[in-house]
RNA sequence: GCACCCAUAGCUCAGCUGGAUAGAGCAUCGCCCUUCUAAGGCGAGGGUCUUAGGUUCGAAUCCUAAUGGGUGUACCA
């Protein structure tokens, strides 16, 4: 139920009515329960412009709005406020014909776009690390979100597996004599060493450098070495993967290499179009307003990140004719993402209707609120990470006796990851993250873990009741009315999670909904003696309802739910 | 130097397109388990929304400046 537009036309209805001509204005939820459930606050704003009083204004619209629907009550409170209350009526079969949808009565957009979600992107030259998680799980989610609200999603996962790391990386092999087999097993410290030497030794460096080269010239030998390097190191992000529960597949792999066949041909174009201007002897395209340019070609020929961008959104806009192109990358290269979206639009790689968003996200912070060092040392490997996370999952397990071996490994898995996940995603995206072990693995507040015992709880309710679901959904008090306002809110939230591509905000309403939930159920009795039957099964479909919307919600931000807790 | 981002309770953070008395969790202090899972609920204390101006009927939210912090700044990605 799209809440808010139903609401929005029934007021939409009363302007016409009333002959008030104006601009779309929105209700908003109402701030306190004694103001409604919406309130619409246009009265004020219009008032300077059609010269009459903002309550006045306010009345004609009240006299004009429809309580036959939706709305149940109408009130003018303050300088022109106009407080809305929702039937309870229309509400219990709101929510009555969410509870008897498979997708919760939530609509599949009319009108679906190819939506791109370039997430994850880790660099085959090393392990992910704590650096990773961010893209990797917003990304995620927003490829779920999209996904489930109609859009034609295409995941692309833009692997680093291209550079001069890559010939630093063959030159130390063959320098110490190997196939590869033995030493690229620890790819971690097999990197570090290479880059050690690459450092303090310049004619290693040199080699190196002929080695990029080499494998761009498409030497046999060179290309075998790497993609043995890529197969590994690709092996690593799978296994990570698979314990993040992410969906990247290797389907979904488009390596920085796939582009190399277009970069010669991104440059001629930028050369035809009139973009291209030579400085210091590199190939660049010098945008307004910004003193450095964005190089995509070097003065010894290479080519640059930028260039492989360029061919990126070509591909991606033209080829795979997506309509929205979102970037999950560190906030840190704004910059150069604002660059390259730029030219792209002006040199017409991409169409002007294309939607190019730098789905930004904070810098990882270490407690003292200092930035965490990922050059040199001191990086906590994700793998690592989601290890520790089961682990202190399972010590947190209170009942253990209750389970199997097997099932407490499934619960410490599915709890101890989905702590993480939710940690991450529950933080504004844009906010700076400031890593803490013990934040992350706590259950306590607005975690996973709260909404996983919400979700339990109801669960456990079924395991009591063995009879069959009949009659309707009653709003009868003040917290079912509020339970019930809240469930039937939840398409407005995914649709604006969605056009922000902030996990956050479905998170918070999560928590909300939960919290709520607690409150219906420690107050208003189900299975309880006394409780008559219209009444229990009223409550057992508001019960059912929020389960659903819990795990339909968690879903999206890709973690599992578990019946017993 | 220039540019971008940020500043909300002791701590960690919400706060959507400007709306009524700025909200959570943690921590602190009380209360509630013979009754559907106490990993829960209820309550208390805790704030000059960094500062100073401005716009507006109305500002944590928009604008300007200052201060403090973060980040980026030509051939790495």
């Amino acid at each position: 139920m799209k809440l808010k537009s139903h609401i929005n036309q029934i007021i939409q209805d009363a302007f016409t009515k009333a002959d008030i001509s104006h601009e779309a204005m929105s209700v908003s939820e109402a701030t306190k329960p004694e103001f409604g459930d919406y309130q619409f606050n246009g009265a004020m704003a219009l008032a300077k412009k059609l010269g009459k009083n903002p309550r006045v204004i306010a009345t004609e619209i009240l006299n004009h709005l429809d309580f036959t629907g939706a709305l149940s009550k109408g009130e003018i409170a303050g300088p022109g406020f106009i407080n809305l209350w929702l039937n309870p009526l229309w509400l219990a079969s709101e929510c009555q014909v969410a509870s008897l949808d498979e997708r919760l009565n939530i609509v599949k957009k009319e009108t679906p776009i190819k939506a791109v979600i370039d997430y994850s992107g880790p660099n085959m030259a090393k392990q992910m690390h704590v650096g990773h998680l961010r893209s990797t799980i917003i990304g995620d989610t927003l490829a779920n979100l999209l996904h489930f609200l109609g859009d034609d999603v295409i995941r692309q996962n833009h692997i680093g597996d291209w550079g001069t790391q890559f010939g630093m990386l063959i030159a130390y092999l063959e320098e110490q004599n190997e196939d590869g087999s033995v030493s690229l097993k620890d790819l971690e410290k097999f990197y570090k060493e290479a880059k050690g030497r690459f450092d303090e030794d310049a004619t290693f460096a040199d080699k190196a450098r002929e080695y990029v080269v080499k494998i761009q010239s498409g030497d046999t030998h060179c290309l075998n070495l790497w993609q043995k390097f890529i197969d590994i190191s690709l092996g690593h992000c799978e296994e990570v993967y698979e314990k993040l529960d992410v969906k990247l597949t290797r389907d979904d792999v488009r390596a920085e290499s796939f582009y190399n066949a277009q970069l010669p041909k991104v440059v001629e174009t930028l050369q035809n179009r009139g973009f291209l201007e030579e400085s210091n002897g590199a190939k660049c395209v010098f945008l307004e307003g910004d003193e450095i340019p964005v190089i995509v070609q070097k003065g010894d020929g290479g080519y640059l990140y930028a260039t492989t961008d360029l061919a990126a959104l070509e591909f991606r806009a033209n080829t795979l004719e997506a309509k929205r192109i979102c970037y999950v990358v560190d906030a840190r290269q704004a910059g150069h993402f604002k660059q390259v979206f730029t030219v792209a639009k002006n040199a017409e790689f991409v169409a002007s209707d294309v939607s190019l968003e730098h789905i930004a996200f904070g810098t990882m912070m270490d407690k003292g609120g200092k930035p965490f060092k990922t050059r040199d040392g001191g990086t906590i490997k994700l793998i690592n990470l989601l290890d520790e996370a089961v682990i202190k999952a399972k010590e947190s397990i209170n009942n253990k006796d209750d389970y199997s071996e097997s099932e407490l490994a499934d619960l410490a898995k599915t709890i101890g990851i989905g702590a993480v996940k939710y940690a991450d995603l529950s933080i504004n995206r844009e906010s700076n993250y400031i890593f803490n072990w013990d934040k992350m693995l706590s259950f306590e507040g607005n975690t996973s873990l709260y909404l996983q015992y919400a979700y339990a709880r109801i669960q456990s309710i079924f395991r009591r009741f063995d009879g069959k679901i009949e009659g309707k959904i009653l709003i009868n008090d003040a917290l079912e009315h509020r339970l019930s306002v809240m469930l039937l809110r939840f398409e407005d939230i995914l649709n604006r999670a969605a056009v922000d591509a902030s996990p956050n905000q479905l998170t918070t309403y999560l928590y909300e909904l939960a919290t709520l939930f607690m409150r219906f159920y420690e107050q208003n009795p189900i299975l309880k003696e006394g409780v008559d039957e219209e009444t229990k099964m009223s409550r057992l479909q508001l019960a059912n309802l929020t389960a659903k919307t819990i795990k339909q919600g968690l879903e999206i931000l890709g973690i599992k739910v578990v019946n017993k807790l």
